[in-house]
DNA sequence: CTTTATTTTTAGCGTCTACTAAAAATGGGG
DNA sequence: CCCCATTTTTAGTAGACGCTAAAAATAAAG
């Protein structure tokens, strides 16, 4: 019955295949195929099959398999060796998904209690069985959030993010005041971390000295002060906060 | 937690394939199999091939095969042409992923206001994907219910269930006060007729008078009168009232 | 600008789950 | 007790995803 969406040109326009893809139910791999383009592509471009395949945990070899199955459904643009790019319609699906991520991990710590190092996971799997449905309900009852429990923006359920970029406190000129604004949800461990010297989001920080030769930093947390890692520092994204008006 | 993995082995074990049944994960439509030959089993035994397809909406042929896996996984015993039964592995399993869909359910209506002839897809989704530790936070949240929103008991973490037998509404004798016990979440027309006449699980009803010939039958439910037709009434289960003291 | 290293793709497979068509058991009616 | 309808199983396939090993492009280095 599916006459094969063989004659897929470089263009949309799959002929035969005509789904819509904006609002079609993807598989679980499927959808993190496409999270995980849409966010090491980052406003840039591109991402490559390696970095695809190392940030899934999956051989390069699978990537371009699937990867050229995708392309096939008009999901993203690709060209042998040159690496693939979300069309419109990949993304649509990328930020729903990633969506359904955040705001399931905002009900699971705001409403279920869960530690923020833990929801991860638990969100991971969820987001591919949740219905929009679902999401809009659990958004509902918390307000509508605009950022998940690890700062990151939560996309509009109509597909908008704020994509604005930050720097990271590694970034930041001794003396300089800033706002700690997201950090990767990924690492539980360093998660754990952060919420012990208690530098999550909204806290303000400051670093008050930084040791020579990519040395430890030293930081004001609020009213404590704590000494991190380069690598800690590079992984929490900062704004720089106006001095006071 | 307790409960040591019991070594059920009485024929064919798997061998090599020492997993831990009791807490294994299984994919989602082994998860199916398992709640779909446990509540078609019954108390009484064995599931047929058949059965276990219509109710699943596969073909025989594929119950067949998932059968012999699941058999060489020590989940269930089986002798070809003379249907299946649980293992206590298999049935732990089932009463696991069965819990988990009643907890979503009734949380899903109790807290995130769904109506309660549509919450079985959703479930039906998330039983798969949520973690024990999220059904066991749902649960609290709920008070530890002991039945989901169509009266179905929910098992324990531990896996007891409430297995009474019922009778059905058409069962019952003119005159006989029962209270409304349970109905089947699965047909949502259903449901939401049931809810419209207030027929819902608590409820007490009476049946007033019974058409002959399988005829319509007509009920008190509360203070109100229904009549309502046999294929409904045998869907309705129901305990009758003794009367008061 | 050729040689080497890296990245990406192809080829060939394996697993899980489902399907269809055909063969084999079972069991009910006469 | 035999025949036929029904149930169940086997055989052969398919598609989604993943893997490894080897070939092919591309990029880097001398």
């Amino acid at each position: 019955m599916h006459a094969a969406a063989r004659k897929s040109a470089k263009h949309k326009a799959s002929d035969d295949t005509v789904l819509d893809l904006t609002s079609a139910r993807m598989s679980a791999p499927v959808e993190d195929y496409l999270k995980a383009i849409y966010d090491l592509a980052g406003k840039s471009g591109t991402a490559s099959t390696n970095d695809v395949a190392s940030r899934l945990g999956v051989a390069p070899a699978s990537v371009t398999g699937m990867i050229r199955r995708l392309a096939g459904q008009g999901l993203l643009d690709y060209e042998r060796y040159r690496g693939v790019r979300l069309t419109d319609g990949g993304r649509a699906i990328a930020l729903r998904t990633i969506r359904r991520h955040r705001v399931i991990e905002t009900y699971l710590t705001e409403v279920l209690g869960y530690a923020w190092d833990r929801v991860h996971d638990e969100a991971e799997r969820l987001e591919h069985a949740a219905s929009d449905e679902l999401v809009e309900r659990l958004a509902q009852a918390l307000g509508n959030p605009t950022s998940d429990p690890h700062g990151a923006p939560i996309p509009t359920a109509d597909g908008h993010v704020d994509e604005r970029s930050l720097r990271t406190l590694a970034d930041l000129d001794v003396g300089t005041r800033a706002r700690m604004v997201r950090v990767s949800d990924k690492n539980p461990g360093l998660l754990r971390y952060l919420a012990e010297i208690d530098l999550t989001p909204g806290v303000e920080v400051q670093v008050l000295a930084r040791a020579p030769f990519d040395g430890p930093l030293t930081l004001r947390v609020g009213e404590a002060e704590a000494v991190v890692g380069r690598g800690l520092a590079e992984q929490v994204l900062v704004e720089e906060v106006r001095d006071e008006r």
